[in-house]
DNA sequence: CACGCCGATGTAATCGATTCCATGAACCGG
DNA sequence: CCGGTTCATGGAATCGATTACATCGGCGTG
């Protein structure tokens, strides 16, 4: 592979000019430009980003630490993040922890070892050493979706408070009471929240959230077909169940579906999270929708304030829910339902 | 950051001799070894990755140049490679192309730029003069999923042609005698293969497969709605329709739904690619399943081989048909549909 | 006319590793 | 006791860029 010694040999000229030609400094003579440009177009000469970051001790690069890729949320989160981060001139390097702390803690070294100029992670827990340790030790860093409370970093997240209020109003509104609730892992916090934002809700409406009713999950799915096979259990067996996200409300389906019970009919099923394929479900479920792009653009962007040396913003975009027929009775304006919600870049 | 020289400098011996250490070559003293470790530890050392992949020429990184991140299918793929190049020491830079063949050629470029060990590529298209000089320039490169004809790159991928005839077989045997195809994009191989799977198979049973039963779909979703409409428009509809990805499926469930038919009282669907969520469709859909995770192991296999100096090896494996409801009656050995389909490592 | 400044260019140091080669000590067999 | 190995170690070159500094010619101005 040619390198800038070759470039300036052909040119003519000495490596310094190349460099200056290739980083369009000023004082370039029009002459050695040309000349510059022709022996690259040549030698199809491609600058090595490995010898230039050594040398700036800038990447170009953001990190990007998800829970897990199979979840479509995420997925959407990180073709977001990449798109955000190509516009700004930025590449991304995708970990995918799946919920695993190890794994975790596995990407988050790997990238600190390649010196990416900065790291966007979706915690899988409470937190490792090593994370706090990068935070502390000045990497740029921003939490996205799920944050570590007590750490000087910024988090870009959305707020599902207002949302499921909504959710609780529509089961409240169909007649519902007994309402329970499949949590996320406790030492995120998103598992946490929702379970808040639930049991308060239930509680303007004068409504209690009993500890049978709040199943523990990991946002996989075969915990919730676990979960939602206790709760049908119950001698008394609630008539919702709320998932605190997609891939553990696709459990409970299957779990309902799996003792002959119909959705709505038999019980309601909401989630967390909204999905394409929700819409394509039996029957679509409703759900909490996030603003998932505007969530990885807004991320990069503060990443990226961050790093080039702005303050950088933590931001808080709200949910909204979506009413389809998982819960019963048809929506009053049934939503268009759209294919395909991706945003063309 | 430490560098390499301020462990030198904290244990007393010289940058060699920390990177003999750190390389584990044979010839350190135990004592220097346990000083140096203990320096490392002291300074919270880490070696930095750019300047070692600048001096060795070697990043111990691939690329995956993927079609479409938000397709099931391919973010599977994309798991399983990461999975298998970690277990081989090696990590995984993911660029997302979005079926464009604009973007699928600056991800090659960024990758190659970042001088990655070798590339894996799902290419969109019939091929950019830039993967082919790349690949003719010597960049161990190794195709997966689709690939591009006169090339000499080895391919890792699967063949549908015994399980498009089960289908067939499996539709025929229900009495469907109309059956139409939406095609994926001409210029991929995959988009090309199947229609000519399905017409071969169609063959055997004496069927014909007239251009009004080939709709042009580009495997996103609005597609296959699209081409979907066109078939129920047609004067003599067709019984079945197979969609060549599950995106398209998507698209034809939504738009047979539009019409307020019924599936599979009123019009078959079936699906290449069998991803989780067709378990949970209404109804469940039949689908060609390829073996996606074996597929992603072989490829880093493959590449890693090449990478590595040894001869490296097309892989061709099968795909089965996985049968469901959405073509009629109930399957002879109703199968146990897994929540999760998903290789813990 | 001379001085100083500016623009264009080249030389060389530098980033943080790896690795070739030289050096010196220890050790072995004759 | 000496020449030849072997082992541990350090010095310095190297990878491919960027960039501070030096140099030099030309030009404007007092």
């Amino acid at each position: 592979m040619a390198s800038i010694k070759d470039v300036a040999a052909e040119a003519g000229v000495s490596v310094a000019t190349v460099s200056r030609v290739l980083n369009d400094h000023p004082s370039v003579s029009a002459d050695a430009r040309t000349r510059v440009l022709a022996a690259v177009e040549a030698l199809g000469y491609r600058p090595n980003a490995v010898a230039r970051s050594l040398r700036t001790d800038q990447t170009r690069t953001l990190g990007l630490v998800i829970s897990d890729v199979l979840n479509p949320y995420f997925t959407e989160l990180a073709r977001s993040v990449e798109e955000e981060a190509r516009a700004l001139g930025y590449s991304v390097i995708i970990g995918n922890a799946d919920e695993r702390p190890d794994l975790q803690d596995h990407h988050v070294r790997t990238l600190l070892d390649r010196r990416i100029d900065g790291l966007l992670v979706s915690p899988t827990d409470g937190g490792s050493p090593l994370m706090l340790d990068a935070a502390r030790a000045g990497t740029p860093m921003v939490f996205v979706d799920r944050w570590i409370p007590g750490v000087e970093v910024p988090v870009v997240r959305s707020d599902g408070r207002g949302a499921v209020r909504d959710l609780v109003a529509h089961l409240h509104s169909l007649g519902h009471r007994r309402l329970a609730i499949i949590a996320g892992p406790a030492a995120t916090t998103t598992g946490r929240e929702r379970v808040e934002a639930f049991r308060e809700a239930l509680a303007e409406y004068g409504l209690a959230l009993p500890d049978a009713y709040i199943g523990q999950g990991d946002f996989q799915a075969e915990s919730g077909r676990r979960v939602t096979e206790g709760f049908l259990d119950l001698p008394e067996p609630p008539e919702v169940v709320f998932a605190a996200d997609n891939l553990m409300a696709l459990g409970a389906l299957d779990a309902i579906r799996a003792r002959g019970l119909r959705v709505p009919r038999d019980i309601a099923l909401a989630a967390f999270d909204d999905i394409p394929w929700f819409v394509h479900t039996d029957p679509p479920i409703t759900a909490v929708a996030q603003p998932t792009g505007e969530l990885g653009r807004a991320a990069v962007r503060a990443l990226v304030d961050r790093i080039e040396g702005r303050p950088p913003q933590s931001v808080t975009l709200p949910a909204r829910l979506v009413v389809r027929r998982s819960c019963g009775e048809q929506p009053a304006f049934p939503e268009p339902d759209p294919v395909q919600n991706r945003s063309q870049s």
